[in-house]
DNA sequence: CTTGAAAAATTACGCATGTAATTCTTTCGA
DNA sequence: TCGAAAGAATTACATGCGTAATTTTTCAAG
């Protein structure tokens, strides 16, 4: 299930919320976006169509709700980035974003700490 | 500058070694790829119109050369993927693959190493 | 000098995507 | 009850991509 870049920002709304009516997604990516309300239908109905979310009446209207975790998403995202550029590996893109910088000390604090809570790897060299 | 899926197959080839012609990259992307030598010439002409490699005449044959870094490319994927997924950060995408049990021991191992020898955040808490 | 094969350039074509316009359907208010 | 507006469904259309066939150019061998 390849879910585009557009059709993600959708989700990403679903994902915050749900279930939520079409105008109501509409209110709160069109803009940001510039997009126009029938394009974020579109958007809408071509999830649909690849199953990536469900819908139920509610009188006149429908209410959306993703059928796909963000987890999922963000997990096959994030491993296939890894695999593809990486060699499967998470240091080598550590290693490559601390030489480009692109780490911030908050970043580095966090990952510090998150690293002690990680089982195994303890040995001292 | 966007690189797609199969073109970046014939970038990471030049990447690996150039120049070097396009009968030296069909030899070694077609195959695995099940490609026929057409095709990855087409890929090899649209990097051209992009400006992403650069070709020198050789006899009858031309010699190609990557003219965008792997590390630019691959600085650029990686910082969108952080973005887009992980509000910019680095920390919970290492938290999300370690709940995914994504992390190898030794991928563990080798990121507390690399993570001693950054700068900063050095805090006991 | 001619010609044929290798290489390059051009063209093709179906599908996905970004972005929408148009049309159909339903329902609520006059 | 009827029509207009909201909502949904269908259709559109340019561009990019994956994948290639066709055409043109060029060199090298006869």
């Amino acid at each position: 299930m390849r879910i585009s870049d557009a059709e993600s920002v959708v989700m990403e709304a679903l994902w915050a919320s749900h279930p939520r009516s079409a105008q109501d997604i509409i209110d709160e990516v069109a803009g940001p976006n510039d997009w126009s309300a029938v394009t974020v239908r579109s958007l809408l109905s071509r999830l649909m169509n690849k199953g990536a979310v469900s819908a139920v009446r509610d009188g006149r209207k429908y209410l959306y709700s993703p059928l796909v975790a963000r987890d999922e998403y963000v997990h096959e995202a994030s491993q296939n980035l890894i695999d593809r550029l990486f060699d499967g590996q998470l240091a080598p893109l550590v290693s490559h974003l601390s030489e480009r910088q692109a780490l911030s000390t908050d970043d580095i604090r966090a990952l510090k700490q998150l690293i002690r809570t990680l089982p195994g790897g303890d040995q001292d060299d």
